[in-house]
DNA sequence: CGGGAATATACCTGACACGGTATATACCCC
DNA sequence: GGGGTATATACCGTGTCAGGTATATTCCCG
């Protein structure tokens, strides 16, 4: 379980991050919002907390988790240089389609970064 | 076995996409490349097919895999909403650090976005 | 100090994915 | 068409992880 990706392969966790993008929150509430039991709640903060994904502060006999952002920046460094790889396939795909009828460029286009 | 990142919370599955970035391949290549038995290699790029993120080509016996662009930018269009987040993070740091000695302001800098 | 709320952990169980071995399938070339 | 190469698939054994229930822990407050 040690890669950020295998972290995100929980799509329970994936929801708490995008959750606590927001604002940092509660065990409770996290429960609630997204309405997983109190252990698996806490169990898949536990992961993600242990991975450096998310940190906690006490506040009376709650604990409020907020996000961190170097794992998924390390998330978005794997992948650059695909990017690359992505960018350069539009454009060949563009002049690709360049020599082709009106109707397949149409219909190819939806596919298109904005 | 859905989701993008369960495809990739698999190390060699990473590692065949990274091994595609410079070029397309033949199974056994990435067999010997990567040092995995053939049916592993070809389960793999069996899974990493039907998520769509590599497609083949048939030249004689062998099989040609090389990447496609997709999967990957779906992955970096869920990490959209956390940049925003790490970057205001990172400023949020670096005006606390402004009220911080220099050898911590030095160190730290390593760790900024470039 | 005792009760109750909030959170964490222990333990069990079922599902599933990976790796390996063996085998099938497809294709080339002599 | 037979042998060999390249790749895919079937099947099995095993480890790991997620979810559930039960329980421990911590803390507040009256």
């Amino acid at each position: 379980m040690e890669s950020a990706f295998a972290i995100l392969a929980e799509p329970s966790r994936r929801a708490i991050l995008s959750l606590l993008l927001s604002s940092e929150r509660s065990v409770g509430e996290i429960e609630r919002e997204l309405q997983m039991s109190q252990p698996s709640a806490s169990k898949h903060l536990r992961v993600l907390r242990d991975a450096g994904f998310v940190e906690s502060r006490i506040e009376a006999q709650r604990r409020l988790y907020r996000l961190r952002p170097e794992p998924l920046r390390e998330l978005d460094d794997w992948l650059t240089p695909f990017r690359q790889f992505w960018s350069a396939h539009v454009d060949a795909l563009e002049r690709h389609l360049d020599r082709m009828d009106k109707s397949a460029r149409t219909k190819a286009k939806k596919r298109k970064r904005s």
